[in-house]
DNA sequence: GGTTGACCTTCCATCTACTGGAATGTCTAT
DNA sequence: ATAGACATTCCAGTAGATGGAAGGTCAACC
């Protein structure tokens, strides 16, 4: 199969197909032409960093999971440790966004937003306004 | 004002303080002996700057905000159109999280976590588990 | 057989927003 | 005089790609 038949199959482009295979997720095979070859088994690898990526896995974590993915001997505790971790860290960044947001709107909803030079979120800006 | 103190007024590290004013953000004095000599306004731009930064802001936004905040002749309109997109760009990153946590709740529940092979998350990593 | 266009290759540069470290200079206090 | 805390510049590296140039290959059509 080749990259552009991988990357549909994947759901990832083939620049980051490339780049996935230069920091060594995965080894497809080459033709006598040079081109890159996918097996099946590589799509699943490649399907399976798509997922875990957007699951705001870092390539490193990926990595990590992908070795599990693939150890037919694995305690499924390696796996929860992982993930359980990247939980926390996602509810940290929720709760970091909510207050972010309630910030910004309260600014948003205070500016009149017209012509005139006064505008209360550049004053909190300037550490003249609220402070939350 | 030394780096140091501007730092320690600032809440930015010295070397975030250096790497601004090398992409152009702020132009302090320099004193005879070569060091950076910070004003008063100095501060409030790394004030502004550190602020506006923690609030989600680009450093190419903050740049605008910056231009807003000095000018005197701003409408407040364009302040906030900033904001407003910036508003709705959290509202986004907040959905995607929490649909990302509870995906990861549910597979890190259904994860017995134990010595065995067989594993829900690996599995949905894979493609063979639920889609959310 | 020639040509077009889609596809593939490698390599190098760029992006964001810093951060780390080396080598060196300066200030202050003892 | 010397130690230590500060300052300087410059170069490299981080994550995770992405863009583009220069060139090779393949399949179809005339």
């Amino acid at each position: 199969m080749n990259i552009g038949v991988a990357s549909e199959k994947s759901g990832l482009p083939a620049k980051t197909i490339r780049y996935y295979e230069d920091i060594g997720l995965l080894h497809p095979a080459r033709t006598d032409n040079g081109y890159r070859d996918y097996s099946t088994a590589d799509i699943h690898r490649l399907r399976f960093l798509q997922r875990s990526r957007s699951l705001g896995f870092s390539v490193d974590e990926c990595r990590q999971l992908l070795s599990l993915y693939q150890d037919r001997e694995r305690d499924s505790a390696d796996v929860k440790a992982i993930a359980s971790a990247k939980l926390v860290e996602i509810d940290r960044k929720i709760a970091e966004l909510v207050g972010l947001r309630g910030l910004l709107h309260h600014l948003v909803s205070h500016c009149h937003g017209d012509e005139r030079p006064d505008c209360p979120i550049i004053d909190e800006l300037a550490g003249q306004g609220v402070t939350q």
